[in-house]
Formats: C-alpha cells, structure tokens, sequence
DNA sequence: AGTGTTAAATTAACACTGTTAATTAACTGT
DNA sequence: ACAGTTAATTAACAGTGTTAATTTAACACT
C-alpha cells in the first residue's frame, strides 16, 4: 500500500496525476477502450482509489475535458490580440484547427461525441469568459466586425454568423477525424481543404472579401 | 427453442430482423449502451445466435450502417434529376442535412465515429457507384458545374470543392447532434445555420453567386 | 420406423467492464 | 498504547462481448 495522502496540497498532487493518465490513455487509445482500473494502474492504485477523487469515469472524462477547453481557449486568447479584425477570424480558425488536428482524441470528446447536456454543477468552466471558452472568443471578434459593417448588408445576426464559421472549420476537422483513413474517399490535402474552408467563409460572408480569396495573410 | 431455421431464404429473413432490431435500438439509445443480449432478447433469440449471422459487434454495427448509407444515397439519388446544376447541389445538401437530423444516431454512427477504415470485404456498397454513394452523387455533380465553369476561375480542384461543400453541411449538422442540446450556446435556428451555410457555400464558391445569396429556390 | 448427419439454437463459461460494500492499514491525537 | 479517522485496499455484483461445449430440431437414407 502506498504512503497515504493527508494533506490538501497532497491529494490535489494526486487528483492531478489521475487526471494526466486518463487523458494520455484517453489520447492514445479512444475513451472506450480504457478502463478505470487501467488508468488505476498506470499510477500504481487500485481502481477504486478513483472514485474517491471522481464520482464516476463520466465525471472523470468531464474533467479531463475541462482542462482540454481550458487548454484550447487559451491558445485561442493569445491570437485575439491581433489588431486586424479579418486576421483574427483566421487565425482563431487557424489555431482551432491545429489544436483538432493535433489531440484528435480530446477534440472527438469534446466536440463529437453527444454527451448528457454539460451539467454548470460539475464543469469548472465559465461559459461565456473569453478566457476559459473558446467559443465565446469566436463570437466576440465577430460580433466586433459586425459592428464595423464587415458583412454583408443582409447578415443581420452575428450569432448566426459565428456559428456558421464555426461549423464550417468544425466540419473540416471532424470529417477529417472521423473518415481521414478511408481509402474510399480520394482527400484532398488536409491544409488544403482548411484554406478553402475559410477562403470560401470569408468570400461568402465578407462584404468586400476579395483581398481574402485563397489566402491566409 | 424456436422453430429451425433451413432454408436460405429464412436465413436472410432471421438476419434481417436482427437488423432491424439492432437499427431500432441503436437509434434509440445509441451504439455503446445496447448490447447483444438485448438485440437478441428483442427478437426471442439467446445472444450467442447473432454470432452465427454476424461475425461480431462491429460487424452488426457495419451491416446496420450499409443499409443506413444505401438509404441515404437512394434519397440523393432522385433529386440528381434536377435540371439546374446548382439546384441540385442545393438539393443534395438539403436532402442530407434532412437525413442527418431526423437519424442522429444513424448520422453519428456513419459519420461521426472513427472506426478501423471500412473493410471492402466486408463492405456490400460499391463505393464510387452513384446510386450506392451519396459523395460520389455530390462529387458527380460538383464535377459537372466545374465544367461548366461555375466556380471561381482560381478553383482548379473540383474534388477539393466537393469535399468542402460536404464539410460546411456535415459541420452544421454535426455540431447540431453533438451539442444542440448544450445550454451555454445560444444556438440559432437549426433551419437559419443550414440556410446560411448553404448560401455561404454558394457565395464563396461560385463564380457568379449573386442569385443564390440566401435563398434556396 | 429407426438411424445417422448436419447445423441451428441453446447453456455455461471466460475474461473483462464500471461500481459499491466491506475490510485493511496508516496516520492522528490523547 | 490505544481509539478514531479515513485513505487505500480487496471482494463482490451485475453487466458486457465472445467462445466452447452441448442440446435439439430437421433432413436424408435404409
């Protein structure tokens, strides 16, 4: 039996590394395909040692996820201080897609897989804090070219907007997560097919979006 | 013990039940929480008796998804008589997008979870063939309006094009299934973000889009 | 009718899973 | 030294996908 934990300092320590083996099984092999007393192993305790710092492997993953958003938002953050408006939306994508590309996993659970609605008791998370919720970041720097009359005259609802952007990156990385190794289907090249991506959101949704065609500059 | 079964033809009848057992429970409750006991249960047969008609889980699961793709490219299939090149690729996204939402669950399976790519031995569609695979309809179409010379002259691509389409559809409805039922984002109208997307799409793409902007007749 | 053969269906079992109850063992304060 | 607290453990439960061994129904043949 390992040394026991007393105090605070300690068990946090401990909460941690639960935390940091279950996210690296998660990555490495699917959400599914590890178990709780694999993850147990990995950090010499027995499974049931788990479930005195997380209620249940749900609770676990929701926390793993937390620290993976906090993770992406505050990537996101570091772009948001570029003083163009059009070079934010891009590289806001830019960077969502690295992160999706980078930790399929993390993103498959984040973004792909319908979970119970994320409940506020549980989550960390303050939704709506550009600095912990990425999504908020999106909206926020298109609500701002909105305002500046960026888009086009019949576009009346930034929200909207900002979704769309948003499933339009999305679905570029998801379709690439989910079918990328399907030999049915001849991919183009992955950078390729995000540069279209935001090429064509930008012509499509840009009042004056010629200076943007086919490229990210 | 039930009847015996003999023939070939009531072989195929059994196999098709299980089918249908199995597609009306996965759609209900989703892949992971429905095992092969229960499928089994519903139709009056112990579990082990699946495993004469399909080698396992995966390979139920695989058969349940053929049927689901052959249903959602015979959909497609009958609005590729459309005249108007770009009403029909309207019509293809509109038709997919239905499918996506009104069969979540089929739509998660298909094309939401990264499986070991899809076997072609195993496999019954033929891929490529238009009336068995509803992206080689859209790649079809998209080739032909490349040739008219519909897009944008620096679109050189017209696989790229058609992915990219798939993706800003794919996007929307993914996103929908996967976090439409999340609190902290105020989602638009699920209608609006398909009508935008497409419109996006048409704006962004085509060489002369002003018509489309918005409007899907 | 009775026998044997084939194969469809069954039950029993294995090695797992998430999770809980009961138990052990390591610290604390007296 | 001894109780009390509680982190950690083991044992156990009900369930999973799957395989091996077994039963049993239907057929062909004598």
């Amino acid at each position: 039996m390992p040394p026991r934990i007393k105090s605070e300092q300690d068990r946090e320590k401990l909460r941690a590394s639960i935390l940091d083996a279950a996210r690296n099984l998660f990555v490495e092999r699917g959400i599914d395909a590890v178990s709780m007393r694999e993850i147990a192993k990995k950090i010499n305790y027995s499974a049931t040692t788990l479930y005195n710092h997380f209620a249940d492997k749900e609770a676990l993953l929701q926390a793993v996820c937390d620290e993976d958003f906090l993770k992406l938002a505050s990537g996101m953050h570091q772009v948001m201080q570029l003083p163009d408006l059009i070079a934010r939306i891009q590289a806001l994508g830019k960077g969502y897609a690295m992160f999706a590309l980078q930790h399929p996993n993390h993103y498959r659970l984040m973004f792909m897989t319908p979970r119970a609605p994320c409940n506020p008791d549980i989550t960390r998370i303050q939704q709506g804090n550009t600095e912990q919720d990425a999504y908020a970041q999106l909206k926020h720097v298109v609500q701002e070219a909105f305002e500046a009359g960026l888009f086009r005259t019949e576009l009346n609802d930034s929200e909207l907007i900002a979704q769309t952007i948003w499933a339009g990156i999305h679905g570029v990385c998801s379709l690439q997560i989910a079918l990328g190794q399907e030999s049915w289907i001849q991919w183009a090249d992955i950078e390729a097919r995000l540069q279209l991506m935001q090429s064509t959101m930008l012509q499509g949704l840009l009042r004056q979006p010629a200076h943007f065609a086919g490229s990210t500059e």
